[in-house]
DNA sequence: TCCGAATAATTTGATATCATATAATACGAT
DNA sequence: ATCGTATTATATGATATCAAATTATTCGGA
């Protein structure tokens, strides 16, 4: 019931948070609004992605690139599998790995969504004018840098 | 395979999408890190501290407020009162809503663990100067509203 | 007064995500 | 050569989250 009293430290530090979640959360949404259409979620969406623009890999580098854990991409993986968008072979020479890539059909879908999705990114960041964006990338890779020291 | 060849304007809304996401990501991350020790969710977190700071209230005012829908406020209030930290009342002249409000021992849990996670985020945000706070703060402030426009 | 629109909460079914545990495999040091 | 450790993927169980449908209730206009 009674509003936090903090050091001015601290209410800059928790402001600031609040903010970042927003934004990244509003940006996210609007993002992912037209994914829904064609029934892919942000993750598989992101797998298709790193996929088409790198090639093939397995679940692991999956995993770090998007952010996630491997465990986590196995059921992503399953269930692009299941719609024949990706396909997974075993590596004959160490056969702990996967390499899962692109079917066809998997890389006609991304072929087709990726430039929708720029064009969501490009209208979610029209309201900051090149500097601003700049800025906000600029601290952003400093923020996300500090947390792992 | 091939990199992604855009525009000047796209490749910018596209780093700096990359770099607020995970910006965005390793905080959150971090921030979650000590709740995991008293069995909270982000969410759940989330909906305790706006019961402790702001007093009880309906779902649909704990959904707005912690940027979630109502369906997903049902099921974390379930596990709340599980462990019966919050309770459910209905309100007796508008049957159609309930009021949520924390438990004596919802309140201890909450005022033992806001101190330490607000620690958590000074942490942090401890890389960026007074200034950078501010401009990141102001930024996302802007690119939040944008998306409602 | 009554009916339809609006609102609050819930349910359902699907997927994501995490923590933890486990299985299979590879590899390095002794 | 083998034993222990590291690594990759998977399994499991719990919760989050959404979209869509449903229920209960209120309220305003015909």
């Amino acid at each position: 019931m009674t509003k936090y009293k903090g050091t001015e430290e601290e209410v800059e530090a928790l402001n600031t948070y609040i903010k970042l979640m927003r934004a990244a959360k509003s940006v996210t949404d609007a993002a992912h609004s037209h994914l829904t259409k064609h029934r892919l979620t942000d993750t598989q969406f992101g797998v298709l992605e790193t996929l088409y623009h790198l090639g093939g890999m397995c679940q692991r580098e999956l995993a770090e690139k998007n952010l996630t854990s491997t465990a986590n991409i196995t059921t992503v993986i399953d269930n692009l599998e299941k719609r024949k968008l990706v396909e997974r072979v075993r590596n004959e020479t160490d056969r702990r790995y996967i390499t899962v890539s692109l079917t066809e059909s998997g890389k006609e879908l991304i072929a087709g969504i990726f430039p929708e999705h720029v064009k969501f990114i490009v209208r979610s960041f029209k309201a900051l004018d090149k500097q601003e964006k700049e800025n906000l990338g600029e601290i952003c890779k400093k923020l996300g840098k500090s947390q792992r020291g």
